[in-house]
DNA sequence: TAAGATTGAGTCATCAATCTTT
DNA sequence: AAAGATTGATGACTCAATCTTA
């Protein structure tokens, strides 16, 4: 067992300086009990960015609903909304911006458009593409739902000081810059 | 727009001190451009986590593969392996740990059953209880994707410094408890 | 009545193949 | 050929209703 991974967390403190210990601490104490031999230290990480994100997909859910809204179309909607005027993206930058396949990018814009909250539109200057145009509606959807998202995610925020908020932002951007490359 | 948020990032720099700027930071930036009196800093963190959660998805697709698994399956399979012998847990034990729904749940075991990976057996102490037992096979493959997961993962975790990882961990730990309470 | 588990209907995702235009 | 978008087949999830035993 190496030396950082003792850092990371002394296993044999019930609970750690940061309060009772979360699911995460259960399950990398179960694995380090069944394969002691193994480097564990990644799951302290990764397992929590996992677990956090399943959280906030929950706690997300909620909030677009009383908006009218799903996940998945604010997430289009909110890039069209966030572009500015004219409001209208293509297809595949969509799926740039959402980490979603085309194809599922194509129903996507089709479910949206049968609600009135998006336009398909045939490219004018290249006969392959389209566009995707944001309605008055799907505009106000999308404003309404990023205001009440930032504010109701204030809440678990404020577990962390306004410093730590900052140091968290960095670590994590440090770490998806390994992925976005 | 509050003080923290700016120490959260400078947006007037093209580049902060961790490198170019990521998908994040421009979905930000844009943010705050179309809608400034918003406080858009829970974004910085939940953003992150959310677009993280999504690549590691993917990069551990292929991890399992190796083992012949899915990311469902590693993840029933691991709870009840890391719960050491007789590796066996009711049905609503794994949704405890697995954060999915019961109908979930039992479509997981019943293909996982139909895969020689774990058995179902009624439970001898109620009748309306289940047990779910690992195979000998289940046991070899989660074990198998575990330590290999664990080496994989150690890759994109060298962007940070061991101190940094353990204050990652310790921030994320803080933050989940805020949910998992 | 409640707890534990299962079922079925409906939704949305991915993947590979296809169609059209460049 | 290659790029952009769409289609259809398949898979997996959620939700609400149901069944059985406590």
């Amino acid at each position: 067992m190496s030396r950082h991974q003792d850092r990371i967390r002394a296993m044999d403190e019930p609970d750690g300086p940061d309060g009772p210990g979360d699911e995460v601490d259960r399950l990398v104490a179960a694995w380090r009990r069944e394969l002691p031999r193994a480097d564990l230290s990644p799951l302290e990480v990764f397992s929590r960015v996992t677990r956090l994100a399943r959280h906030l997909d929950r706690a997300r859910r909620g909030t677009f609903a009383v908006h009218g809204l799903e996940g998945w179309m604010f997430d289009v909607l909110a890039a069209l909304r966030r572009g500015g005027p004219p409001y209208e993206l293509s297809p595949g930058e969509l799926v740039a911006r959402t980490l979603v396949t085309s194809g599922t990018m194509t129903n996507r814009v089709t479910r949206l458009a049968g609600l009135g909250l998006v336009e398909r539109h045939p490219d004018p200057e290249d006969g392959r593409g389209a566009r995707v145009r944001l309605t008055g509606e799907g505009a106000r959807r999308a404003e309404a739902a990023l205001v009440d998202l930032a504010a109701t995610e204030q809440v678990p925020l404020e577990a962390l000081e306004p410093e730590e908020r900052a140091v968290l932002a960095s670590l994590l951007r440090r770490l998806s810059a390994g992925f976005e490359a």
